[in-house]
DNA sequence: GTGGTCTAGACCACT
DNA sequence: GTGGTCTAGACCACG
């Protein structure tokens, strides 16, 4: 039986973002949000990279990686689990840190247009409640 | 006399982002916004690359990108200038197009932080408005 | 094994046209004509700069341009192919278009020659049917 | 009095073809076809330069080339004249010899775009004898 | 293995 | 003076 969390990723083979990036920080977030809980086991690396249509290797690197910054923990003869000590999970602080970047870069490319911010704020929330997204 | 306009640019070295790929985007939105004028002439390659302190080639590699997306005109001999067909300064709609790939992003990423759109809003607010930053 | 498409290629050194261009046109005619297939893989750039004892760098100059311009796609960590969307392949108007920019040079020059109509077509007839080229 | 040959030439700044060889190569053929007559005086540098809004160096290059070639004659205190021995004029062979490079690229394109000889005269021949050029 | 980026430096073409 | 092209070679990122 597949894995159900297995909908929850999705990488863009277009993307200049690497494929192994995309998914760290998917699963980043999806940790930090809750979404993923600790204990939680991830799909397998076969499996994962058979629905995404990528390279084995791409998954393993992107595990290896998670297991470093201590996301994921690796369960011999199970597989990768969500890292139980996820103290992390659901703080506002925490999910607000990991979304920082971004607004940096969008505020940093707002200054070069010359948009105020204002019109940036206006635009950013007519995407997030106009109507679909 | 070294072109005054060369203040507007700075790259960094460290980034994952192609020096060559800063450059090319920092004078796309510079355009969009009206800082840099149609007609008005682009630092020399060799100025540029001395005061960045990058090869010369950088500099022409991306130079080429910004004339073949039409944003610079090659004047043989001359050097490189803001194109005049320039339909896009301070148009607000240009710039809001060169915002939107990042405003995206975003809200992708808040979706799987599962932060919800007032709470984006409101951290944009206070970093856009706020006294540092 | 070297990939056989590379004996499609080839290159003047001498010519004032830029080696990276003269490959950029010849793979999009290659492509419009059919005989580069969608999803068919290009050779290497260290092959294929091998084969054609240029630098690897033009190569790569040239298959970026063509990503660019939607004729190639990149695989990362794989290679380039032929781009899937090709609309394009073996369309007649596709072909005739990549010809017009030399029929009108043709034309151009005819005409400052006072070389009316006739004598044109004879000519390139007899240089397109005749025994030699 | 302006020159009215003037009006014979023309330049295309954005070309890849550099000006002074689009000059070289238009004086050529205009003499070959007798639009030019022998002895005939050409506008002067500052004139012609003036009217196509080039750099005059431009055209000095380009009268210097014409005169190494034998195209044109200087005239110490007159200017430039067109070459008295034009053996050239209005010869049939000549005015082909001419037309001759853009034939072989012609040729060398449809090739590569599979089109094949009668295809090309047709489209030829409907731009030249279609509605206006 | 793949392509991408950058450097250092030479040489060319154009104005 | 300007930018363009090419080389040689190093190093990196990706799969």
């Amino acid at each position: 039986m597949p894995d159900p969390a297995i909908q929850l990723f999705s990488v863009t083979a277009g993307s200049t973002e690497p494929i192994y990036r995309q998914l760290v920080e998917q699963v980043t977030r999806l940790v930090a949000s809750g979404t993923l809980q600790p204990g939680q086991s991830m799909p397998s690396v076969r499996e994962l990279a058979g629905a995404l249509a990528v390279n084995p290797m791409t998954i393993s690197k992107a595990y290896s990686l998670l297991e470093t910054s201590g996301v994921l923990e690796r369960q011999r003869g199970i597989g990768m689990l969500i890292a139980q000590h996820s103290n992390n999970t659901r703080k506002i602080d925490r999910r607000i840190e990991l979304l920082t970047p971004t607004l940096n870069k969008l505020i940093f490319e707002a200054n070069q247009l010359e948009l105020d911010a204002d019109t940036v704020i206006a635009q950013l929330t007519s995407m997030l409640k106009g109507p679909a997204q």
